[in-house]
DNA sequence: CCGTATCCCAGCTGATACTG
DNA sequence: CAGTATCAGCTGGGATACGG
């Protein structure tokens, strides 16, 4: 019976743990909504990231994408035009937090609801 | 053609809110794994959550649960102890955001194997 | 045990201006 | 367009100590 309990407590630990691995590479005020706004677009320029993300500097997304890019969920690809286009996307590795970001999306419309209403 | 592709931007940029929304409430370094905490003990302790969540200061704690209990996500209960005890659980509300947690729990989990792999 | 109070500093962040 | 540079203010957050 203990051990049921202790193992129980292994497994809530392993989930808290596992929450602030997630946490740690999605941390910043603004890490998840560059995503949502890369991912929804498929492609995504610098500019309309800008304005996709409601209050965010072109400094801090700068920042925010580099470090997005140094944990290899999202990539640069410079277009050879004049001047310059950059486009961000997701790579592989970043399209596996769909469904993170699909589920937040859900519980914010919802969420909007509620806020609304009072 | 030109609408629906218009209607598709419209639908992006409502998701793309949709994520910002439940990021207000989910903001500072440490509220989701907080939540992940209580959520998973289905009631836990305030020293409880303290050592659950690596690197939190009493301090930050004490502000983030206050944060949580103003947005009616999380309940304060205490019990008539003594010392006191003080219980936080989620609350009806809180409880929406399960699939949330989850979802960050599962990815964080195989985040974890990629990292370790390294 | 469950916090609050105080001190204090690094770094986050916004504003503005500037470059290729 | 896609950033970088610089300045300056604010706040997040640690350490420590204390109160109910």
């Amino acid at each position: 019976m203990e051990e049921i309990i202790c193992s129980a407590n292994d497994k809530n630990k392993k989930q808290i743990m596992a929450v602030h691995d997630a946490m740690d590479v999605l941390n910043g005020k603004w890490k998840i909504s560059i995503i949502s706004s890369v991912c929804y677009y498929n492609q995504r320029r610098f500019s309309d990231i800008l304005n996709d993300v409601q209050g965010i500097s072109n400094k801090m997304l700068s920042k925010e994408l580099k470090e997005l890019e140094m944990n290899k969920l999202v990539k640069r690809n410079v277009l050879d035009t004049q001047p310059v286009t950059v486009m961000y996307q997701l790579t592989e590795y970043g399209k596996t937090l769909q469904t993170i970001i699909d589920t937040l999306a859900d519980w914010g419309t919802e969420h909007r609801k509620v806020i609304i209403g009072k």
